[in-house]
DNA sequence: TATACTTTGGTTAAAGTTAAACAAAGTCAA
DNA sequence: TTGACTTTGTTTAACTTTAACCAAAGTATA
């Protein structure tokens, strides 16, 4: 079995892709050929069709297939264990939501939070209620943990949330 | 006899279910066909149904129909015994949301969450686009934590998102 | 009835499977 | 030759599956 599944996707002048580009040309093939607009896979089978190791996969996801450019990556490990690709909808009424993901950092402050929560709700992408359950989370329940660790748990919570409201139709 | 008897997954539509996800779909799909809202079974005969070990039925009781969940497990051994699962009314008269939270402890598994959410669905007191935001927490966000602190903080998030839905009515 | 036997589920620990995290080494172009 | 990008390897964590042993309840029989 060889790296012969897709096309290289480099931009420039290298005709040989690495296997990183054939893996992701392989995934964005399967994505497109998914009417669900996502896919399951097996790191583990994937990492065998392309003759490589597993953590090349892990590679490839976290530096193609990122928030940033429009995907989400969920998995479970275990028997049974798969990584889902979800592409996000491109709609119009995403961007917004899109741009503020972009820009969350590996840490959020609980005043940073609220100012992006608030946002949503002013732009009408929340309802009062879910703008309430995210409140909930980023300042009351934030509050309880441990400050060494706080903010960047919160920005966990906000990237996944934010990750959440692309999920479906807007 | 196969594994072929219901859908992998609770949220999703899954291609790679383990036998505890095909087991959980099935006994799912009986409860729902059942017009007591309780089901019983033999271990043992699920176990041969499913090809695996009785243990795997106990397995799969504990973790995707406890308390929690909104199910009660009764037994029986010897002779004629059985398994009774009883899927609970969440009460028609008093809040259902109150005595959720009052039945959250101080620390709280992902597949437990699963259940509180799915529930919080089922009883329509809760949008998907709400239990998306939930599930985007209490799953993936709370996968990126520290192992030692995960379940208590996935306990404080649902406590306080219980909370905010509780505000909400008023 | 008392006892042994059989049938059933419960508990727990170990092994198996799978992905994540982290780090080290290699490659290539400017 | 330096720095970004890729590839590989190792260790850890999250589940799942299996197996061995235990406890309870029914059944048959002296």
């Amino acid at each position: 079995m060889g790296r012969d599944d897709g096309e290289a996707s480099t931009i420039g002048a290298r005709s040989f892709g690495s296997i990183a580009d054939y893996i992701a040309a392989y995934l964005h093939r399967l994505l497109e050929e998914s009417p669900e607009g996502y896919i399951e896979i097996r790191r583990r089978d994937l990492a065998a069709k392309f003759n490589c190791v597993p953590s090349q996969i892990t590679y490839v996801l976290s530096t193609r297939f990122n928030a940033c450019a429009g995907f989400l990556v969920e998995s479970r490990r275990g028997g049974g264990g798969y990584i889902r690709i979800v592409k996000l909808p491109v709609g119009a009424g995403s961007d917004p939501v899109r741009r503020l993901l972009e820009a969350i950092g590996p840490s959020v402050s609980q005043v940073e939070a609220e100012g992006v929560i608030m946002r949503l709700r002013e732009e009408g992408i929340i309802t009062p209620q879910e703008a309430r359950l995210m409140l909930a989370v980023c300042t009351q329940a934030a509050a309880r943990w441990h400050p060494l660790w706080r903010d960047t748990a919160r920005a966990d919570v906000l990237r996944c949330m934010l990750g959440a409201l692309l999920r479906e139709n807007r």
